[in-house]
DNA sequence: CTAAAATCCTGGTGGC
DNA sequence: TGCCACCAGGATTTTA
């Protein structure tokens, strides 16, 4: 599932071909798709619109137009691609964007839940979104404070968009384990130690998963824009039952919120 | 406030 | 081999 380290590999991987492209036409297969505007409208107001930039904010593509912005959310399956028009399309291509040179843009998604927006302003989408955890301007202070007014399971919490922007089910767990913290415990219990490890295995395993383009799972769920699996190795998630890495207890799994966490039961606390 | 459950979806998996 | 029930997961919405 692409979290902050996947469409930051993607938005990277577009922004060396796709900036100084205008977009010539637009085809929706699967109207669902387009979060806003209606179809028809997107048809009109994207087309004629050149690429800028490619960039990312929290899990969010942001593509930057000469007018307005296309946000991309691939959700759990979404793949965002460049290709030549007269390739073959496979089944599960939801939207085409045409571009000058006989190529296009495409949006690929078995499993229907990405969401693309067509907006004047990208806050208009990314306004309720937390900070970004690897800015620079995000620091250590400001994140005990947004953590001292929260009592919910850190698990919950590092999920949770509005507090923390881009992060997802497998780097939740990661972040946790590296912080030695378990899942369960309330945000409102940790000591200000607690507090520095948790802050700076956010920043530590994000950018680490970056440098590594992310992470594929054995079920290859993720690939970026050339078709490259990510090479982050996941420490605990996914590996119910088998020995951490530090102490050979086995890994447990258990479920908080509706979602699986995967945690070192000696290791973290 | 937290939190759980339901919702949207389909490919993959485990059971028989 | 085939069929089927079930699960995963991000974000949102509903319910407690």
């Amino acid at each position: 599932m692409p979290e902050l380290p996947e469409v930051e590999t993607v938005a990277r991987g577009l922004q060396e071909r796709l900036p100084g492209s205008t977009i010539t036409g637009a085809t929706v297969y699967w109207p669902r798709t387009l979060a806003c505007p209606a179809p028809e409208e997107f048809q009109a107001r994207i087309t004629g619109r050149r690429v800028e930039s490619v960039g990312r904010r929290g899990k969010y593509l942001v593509i930057t137009l000469d007018h307005g912005y296309l946000l991309v959310h691939l959700k759990m399956s979404g793949r965002l691609f460049m290709a030549p028009a007269d390739d073959a399309q496979d089944p599960h291509i939801r939207a085409v964007l045409d571009l000058d040179g006989g190529r296009q843009l495409r949006f690929r998604d078995a499993r229907k839940f990405g969401r693309i927006y067509l907006v004047d302003e990208h806050e208009e989408v990314t306004a309720p979104l937390g900070p970004e955890p690897l800015a620079d301007c995000f620091s250590l202070e400001e994140f005990r404070r947004r953590l001292g007014r929260r009592s919910g399971r850190l698990k919950s919490m590092l999920l949770n968009q509005e507090f923390l922007a881009g992060v997802g089910n497998i780097y939740s767990d990661e972040i946790l384990f590296t912080a030695r913290l378990n899942p369960l415990r309330r945000a409102d219990t940790l000591t200000a130690d607690e507090q520095v490890r948790l802050y700076q295995a956010v920043r530590s395993v994000l950018h680490r998963a970056i440098n590594s383009s992310g992470t594929t799972l054995p079920d290859r769920n993720y690939l970026d824009a050339e078709d490259r699996a990510g090479e982050y190795r996941a420490e605990v998630y996914g590996r119910t039952g088998r020995p951490c890495l530090v102490c050979g207890t086995p890994i447990e799994r258990t479920v908080i919120g509706g979602r699986s966490a995967h945690f070192c039961p000696h290791c973290q606390l």
